[in-house]
Formats: C-alpha cells, structure tokens, sequence
RNA sequence: CGGGAGGUAGUUCAGCCCGGUAGAAUACCUGGUUUGGGACCAGGGGGUCGCAGGUUCGAAUCCUGUCCUCCCGACCA
C-alpha cells in the first residue's frame, strides 16, 4: 500500500516525516520552509489553542493582536535582540508589482520602494512594547496581561514539519509589570501553565527549567523552559517563558508612576508555545503503525466503524449507532462514525490506527444479537468485547485510561533516560548508546558548554527548577560545581 | 548557506546511461458482487515528465540555470 510508514527503526526521521504527510496533518508547499496545515493537523491544533487560550484566560489575561510587520528601526532598539534575530528576518522592501515590459510575467515595480523597510515579525516584543509606551501610565495600568495568538516567520536554513518551519503559528504573551517579584511570579506561573499542559492534555511530561547564559532568549535575563524527551531519545524545548527584567522597558522607554509619584520603568515578561507542539506530541508518543493522540486533544475520540452485510443489517446497525452516538455527544466526547461504503472495515481499521484515534468501535449484525461491540484501545492496540449497556459511562473512563496510560509510559521512558554521569568518557559513551538526558555537574562558564557541544552535539537542556544542590567536579574540566545539570542532544 | 541524493498520473515508482508514439501498480469514476484487519470482476478517465533556457529534424532522456524535498554539516529555538 501507498500509506507504508518507515519504521521508527529503521529511520527515525523519516518516520517522523511519513507519519505527518500520510496521517494528514500536514503537506508541503512551494515555498520553502512552510507547510499546509491541513484538516486533521489544525483540528489538533485548535484543540490545544482552545485549551491553552482557556488556561490564559483563567489567569487573568486577555487577547489582542498586532500587526505581523514591523518598523525595521524597531528591531535595532534592543541590543541582544537585534542581534538574535537579526539574521532570520524576512524583510518587505516594496509595495507594487508590475508587468514585466520585457514579457515574462510581473516584477518587483522598482519605482515602489518602501522608505522605511518593514520586517515579518520573527516575534513582537518590539511593536508591542512600542504600543505599551502610549498604554502605560500609572501602576493603576498594571499589571498588563495579554496575549495574541498570531503567525510569525524566521528564515531557517534547515526545516522540518511543524518542528522548525519558516513560518509558525504560535501565542505569544507580553505582559507588564510594577515590580521586578510581581513579573518574576508571572514569568513562572505561565512555566507552569505550560508544563500542566503538556502533561495533562498532551500526555507528555516535561522538566522545568532554567536555561544556561548561551541558549536564553535574546533579550531576556532569564529563560524558563519545559523540555520533553523524544522517543528516540532526543530533547525537545516545548515551551519558554522569558523574564524580561527592564530591558524592553529601557528600549522603548516605558515608565510609570508609582504610588509615591516617582516614574519608573515597568518590568516585562513573554512567553510561547507553538505549532512545535504539534511535533511533540507526534514524536512523543506515535508507533510504526501511526499517530497515539491522546484523547483530550485528538480531534476524534472515539470512532465507529460498522460491519455489515445487506442494507437491512445496515439499517438495524444505524439505528444503534444513532443512539449511541447521541448519548456519548451528551457526555462531550468527540465521537466519528464512519459508515461511508468505499472502504471495507479492515481499510478503515487501518486508516484510524494511523490517525491515531484513541478508541475505535466496531459493530456488526453479530454485536447487535449479543448486545456488545468491539472497542480496540490505539495505545496498547487491545481489543475488547464489551457489553452495550453502560457503554457510554465505559467509554468514557477508557478514554481516561488511555489518557493516563500515555502519560505514564511516556514518564517511565522519559524516567529511564535521564542518568547521572560523573566522568568525561561515561558522558560520551552514553549520549550515543542510551542518548536521554546525561545529569551531570557543569562548571557554571559558557566556555565548558560551548566545548561540550563542539565535541559531542549536546547542549545544556536545562537547570531543573529546585534542583538538588550537591558538591560535585565538572563532568568536562574537573572544577567545583554545586548542582547537576540536564544536558542531551536536542531537536 | 556548503556537500550528497531526489522531483515522471492523486500516491509509490519504472523509463534516462544509449534522444524517436509516456508506462506499471495503487488510488479515482461507472456497473456488479462483497464487507469481523488494508476485497474482487468488467469497463473507463487522468501526466505541458518541477520550472526556464540551450543543443538537435526530434528532448522525460544530453547541457546550463533555477525552485522544492530528503540526508549530512554550519546556523538556529
């Protein structure tokens, strides 16, 4: 057949690959670096947009949005962040086309050059903080929480489906504060969004952390992450919140007064998820066989296939169907029931098992007599018989079963590859036989690190939030540390 | 951005070396038989061979350029 998948053994990448262009969330397109989120893909995304846009709203914040191009003077006002960004920017240089007098089409109209170049936002830091200048006053206007759920374009050299794309889909918080503690506590409660998130919809567990000097945001003081362990032992950056001290607020010179009348600048947080996620999950949890979507964000939960013979089973089955249907809708759970005559059931069983469907349900003339149907589990691919009455109150603690079996398999793996190394060669030969995160001492310089990449590709993931403190040497030079640090090869 | 590989029907690919009427499987359409793990029979439609130049009487095939994808590297969240 057509929708072979590579194994995962076989070639971890192209697994990955086969796995979002057959299962339909995504496809490429002729621009390089950006790819069509199709039905299925977004279906998924919106669930988690929908989830995550709940848990900012319950916190306090609300939604607005921003242009997607930016002054290019704005870009050099924020010394670091000019120069992390600087180099993927997509820039719009006019505003006209025209028809080519030579023939051949239409061409950049060179009497339309824009005076001021605009940049495609990479981020929005600037226009926001820029517009927060006209917005903020008084402590009385603060706290400033809000988000915007926008695209954004980074021009990457190399790209992968949802993982790395030129352009991604993504929130992105900017919020302002009176004090250095109060956005300090922001910075951390949105960690901590995202990290309830990723383990309690997306069934992927994720390490808090701090990031080193080297791998912070530009033009943040500290860099807050979530960082989630692929099966193939690679780490994944899933999430970052940044606390951005006054940085933006000297930059785009926003002040306010304080309660004793005194102007100040306001302290400022930002923070993301993006499409990236959509790759997590996939990678996190998926088999040879297809996607393992987790029920609370796959867009179906739960499908029916039916098995039939003639139109008189046909319609005896449609009836039981229809009443199931409508009490598991009652219930709030996605349910898809698949009677399209093209496809036999062993084809659709197949086509699901890709999709990642977290429960399937057949039903046949045979079912009906007994009073049963077949429910097949995608994560252990267990099937079972189970009795019609009650089948809703069943189904939807399966649903919570698998949920919960995902996460755990997913902890114990991601469990079983952290080890703790304490000595150069242990170090190398583990990061290419067992791969995982390596916890090991760190001198603390951004010099070890960077000798620790040259020679072996991996990367300080993090510095686990209450790490244990312990006297220990330096894993690469031998000199005194105080904690053990993440480190791994990373996507 | 450097090195390598690839792009031919919706999809997977053959044809290219050695230029001469564009193929297979699968998918799709019609009709029929089927339906508990990717059904079968019969008939049918579908491709400016990634794009642009060049060589030639003639280019999918040879040459040049360019775009997209994959792998490796550099860069990057």
């Amino acid at each position: 057949m057509s929708k072979e998948i590579t194994s995962r053994e076989a070639d971890y990448s192209q697994w990955y690959n086969d796995l979002v262009l057959k299962s339909g969330l995504a496809d490429y397109t002729p621009v390089r670096g950006c790819m069509v989120i199709k039905p299925y893909g977004f279906a998924l995304w919106e669930n988690m947009r929908d989830t995550l846009d709940r848990m900012f709203k319950e916190t306090g914040h609300v939604n607005a949005y921003f242009p997607l191009l930016i002054p290019k003077s704005f870009l050099s006002k924020e010394a670091a962040h000019v120069e992390g960004f600087a180099k993927e920017c997509a820039v719009v240089t006019h505003y006209r086309l025209m028809n080519d007098p030579n023939g051949g089409g239409v061409i950049v109209d060179p009497e339309a050059k824009l005076e001021e170049e605009l940049i495609i936002r990479p981020t929005s830091e600037t226009i926001i903080w820029h517009t927060y200048k006209d917005w903020i006053q008084s402590h009385r206007d603060l706290p400033l929480l809000i988000n915007q759920w926008a695209n954004v374009m980074r021009w990457e050299m190399r790209t992968r489906l949802f993982l790395r794309t030129s352009e991604f889909l993504w929130q992105e918080g900017h919020t302002a504060h009176a004090t250095r503690q109060e956005a300090v506590e922001e910075t951390e409660r949105m960690l901590d969004i995202y990290a309830q998130f990723a383990e309690e919809f997306m069934a992927v567990p994720v390490i808090r952390g701090i990031k080193t000097a080297s791998e912070r945001f530009a033009g943040a003081e500290e860099t807050y992450c979530i960082e989630a362990m692929m099966q193939d032992g690679k780490a994944l950056q899933a999430g970052t919140s940044h606390f951005l001290g006054q940085n933006f607020a000297k930059a785009f010179d926003v002040k306010f007064a304080n309660k004793e009348n005194q102007m100040e600048y306001v302290w400022a947080t930002s923070w993301g998820v993006s499409t990236r996620l959509v790759g997590a999950l996939v990678m996190a949890h998926s088999d040879d066989e297809g996607l393992i979507l987790p029920p609370r964000i796959a867009p179906f939960q739960v499908v029916i296939v039916p098995i039939y013979k003639g139109e008189e089973q046909k319609k005896l089955i449609d009836e039981k169907v229809n009443a199931i249907m409508k009490e598991l809708k009652s219930y709030g759970i996605r349910v898809k029931y698949d009677d399209k005559d093209n496809a036999r059931p062993g084809w659709k069983f197949a086509e699901y098992e890709l999709k990642g469907v977290p429960v399937r349900m057949a039903i046949g003339a045979r079912d009906l007599e007994q009073n049963v149907v077949e429910l097949a589990r995608r994560d252990t691919r267990e099937k079972s018989t189970v009795s019609l009455d009650g089948i809703s109150d069943h189904i939807r603690q399966l649903l919570e079963d698998v949920q919960q079996a995902m996460f755990d398999k997913a902890q114990k793996f991601r469990d079983e590859h952290i080890t703790e190394v304490n000595s150069k060669e242990e170090f190398i030969r583990l990061l290419d036989e067992k791969g995982g995160f390596l916890s090991a001492h760190w001198d603390g310089s951004t010099e070890t690190e960077d000798a620790i990449k040259e020679a072996t590709k991996a990367t300080i993931r993090c510095i686990p939030l209450n790490n244990k403190q312990e006297e220990g040497k330096c894993v690469w030079t031998g000199k005194p540390s105080s904690q053990r640090v993440l480190f791994a090869r990373a996507y």
